[in-house]
DNA sequence: AAAATATATGAAACCGATCTCAGAGAATGC
DNA sequence: GCATTCTCTGAGATCGGTTTCATATATTTT
């Protein structure tokens, strides 16, 4: 009767193979000089008492935890409303588990000592690597982190750190589709409603909205930019606040709303304003389906490739840490090699942006002559 | 200048403060028996050099990571449409940091061995305890992580193991809530779209609506129980079947959707079909919002505290493992306690269930007469 | 056939903490 | 005033792996 809640240790896997423990550590770590037989014979015994090794100690010896840090740093309220983290959570999940990595996850929260918080896990040696979910514009998170050493890509570029490793998606082109496209209708007057402008994605969209107005030579009016925050409410308040400006004014034949709570909310007002639509105003939304899906209030949106940018994330940093492991390997064994045949660490930071996709729906359509 | 990215060690910390490791040690783990100035002293050295222990080191000897695993065991589809997850992770999130343990996500994902993936982690000795969100009936994970003999606390109890620990909110009642209002309101045709029915949040919520129509002697009719699941579509789908039957019998005047994303589906579905909300039929929706803030559409609302479960949760984690370690500490003493004086260890497994709230809005009404 | 090299294994050092044990000095008891 | 207990500290064992080094055997080269 095997004792099966207790874990075996390499020690006593070694006896019951008749090997020394030393051979048991080759076979797991699938070093080569190990004979055929007798790696067998241990990969049985291990399979037999379902031995997986202790990662603290195996961490303690190699100084690697198999483990990276996702990192959340927004204000919470962000993560409740939005599909962007769940989306996003799964993308880096798929490629941990493909390449076995455990996922550690650092969520401020109220209450706690942020740097305190960070310092802890970035000093604690037990991340490999860290994805850095956004940060605002200035935090001084990613200062910290820069600072610890520890390998990391972030969501979205920097702009004090022009060499950071970032992934994103391309958030200016995907405003300027929409636009791009309600022009290509007709549409002349169209109504932005952003994200908070002090986060990257907010600056980004609005900065592809007024480059599309530019490029098609349409006037711009600072009275149909609106600052959401997110949330339902604020696509309504951002409607109801066009339609005010609208008794002075006309109102906008078109709305791009760049985020899906915010365009279910501009809707909402829409309707309450008895506005049809997309006989009175189109809308374009944002959000983090896939773009094969359809969306389920049948709105042309643009759809965000979230989950991909989770994977691309998580994919460029597990590549980046196995070359800083090679690369710590070669320079332990003082190889100095010739010419300048050293196989060359490329420095050149990873940067990488993915693109929006248009899925046409039935919130827009040409603008009335 | 110091070499501020690499890490100290405990032992270059003693030699900087003039003492053994072992104090510094004591100092580390606030051991009584270190008078104040050799403490003050080592505290200084350990904030100079911004020393953080290695945790892997830490974790080998004293068996103890100071990490829980939070395993989501779903199909993954439910996690984007729903803002189930992300609450959820924000109770425990909170409740990890304000107790300084490391969280490690555990999601399936496609594509890998799931049985391989939890053995790995239940196996690593990496997590002391594990939090499990809702696993379907019948899935052999839980018996896989009851036989791993790790503390955990599910979200939900199982029929099989009534003895597991588990918080969960009271789904039962909370459905049961949304029907005796209704009913208060004069309705005795009330429908249901439940969550998928091999869910123990679908089964509870039917059960809770049954139990209500038999308390208040409401006659059931199969053709009003719908089993969507979760997505807005299949909301859309059950009222649209609702409509269909209607054309032998009458068609509701109330419905309970279990799930918000279904209640938006089902609202969509009436305003469809031309009827009126609430004067043609009432709706009562379930929803993961904080009881206090208001229903993006001004819907009557079942309100679950998914935050809060998740606080609970953790809570209740954390608590059994602190008296898991002290009842091994203490058994590695040897202490024989006289009498019946032993501290008790107490066996009743934990069984928290967490009240939802009902809060009204404007998708109900009195019944027409 | 001898030398050189490649393959296969074990003994022992090592990673960086915690914790036991023993001992020294201070405080307390009788 | 001496025994006893309490407080404080350091030496060294220990956790469970990996990795170096030495050694033995098998294979290839010359």
């Amino acid at each position: 009767m095997k004792d099966e809640t207790r874990n075996k240790t390499v020690n006593q896997i070694a006896e019951l193979a008749g090997v020394s423990r030393a051979t048991v550590s080759r076979v797991l770590n699938e070093h080569p000089y190990v004979s055929d037989e007798v790696r067998k014979r241990v990969l049985r015994v291990i399979a037999e008492h379902n031995f997986h090794p202790n990662q603290a100690a195996r961490a303690l010896v190699t100084s690697r935890s198999e483990a990276i840090g996702l990192f959340v740093p927004q204000q919470l309220s962000r993560l409740f409303s939005d599909s962007y983290f769940p989306l996003f959570f799964q993308g880096v999940v798929e490629v941990c588990n493909r390449e076995n990595y455990y996922l550690t996850l650092v969520i401020e929260s109220d209450g706690v000592d942020r740097k305190q918080l960070y310092q802890r896990v970035l000093k604690g040696q037990r991340l490999d690597g860290i994805i850095m979910g956004s940060p605002p514009i200035g935090d001084p998170l990613l200062q910290m982190v820069v600072q610890s050493g520890l390998p990391f890509v972030s969501i979205g570029q920097h702009p004090d750190f022009p060499a950071v490793n970032f992934v994103d998606v391309d958030n200016a082109k995907a405003a300027q589709m929409a636009v791009d496209y309600l022009v290509s209708l007709g549409h002349t007057r169209i109504a932005m409603v952003t994200p908070p402008l002090d986060t990257r994605v907010g600056e980004a969209r609005l900065r592809g909205y007024r480059l599309a107005l530019q490029q098609h030579q349409v006037a711009q009016d600072e009275r149909l930019v609106f600052e959401g925050d997110f949330s339902e409410q604020s696509g309504y308040a951002a409607v109801m606040q066009f339609a005010q400006h609208a008794v002075t004014q006309s109102m906008p034949t078109a709305i791009v709303v760049a985020g899906d709570m915010m365009a279910q909310g501009a809707q909402r007002a829409l309707h309450a304003l008895g506005l049809r639509v997309p006989e009175d105003v189109s809308l374009i939304g944002f959000d983090n389906l896939e773009s094969s899906s359809l969306s389920p209030f049948g709105m042309t949106r643009i759809s965000q490739p979230v989950a991909a940018l989770g994977r691309e994330a998580a994919m460029q940093l597990v590549g980046l840490l196995r070359r800083v492991a090679a690369r710590d390997s070669i320079a332990k064994l003082g190889i100095t090699f010739p010419f300048d045949a050293e196989p060359e660490v490329s420095n050149a930071p990873i940067q990488r942006l993915l693109d929006a996709q248009l899925v046409l729906g039935r919130s827009t359509a040409a603008v009335k002559p």
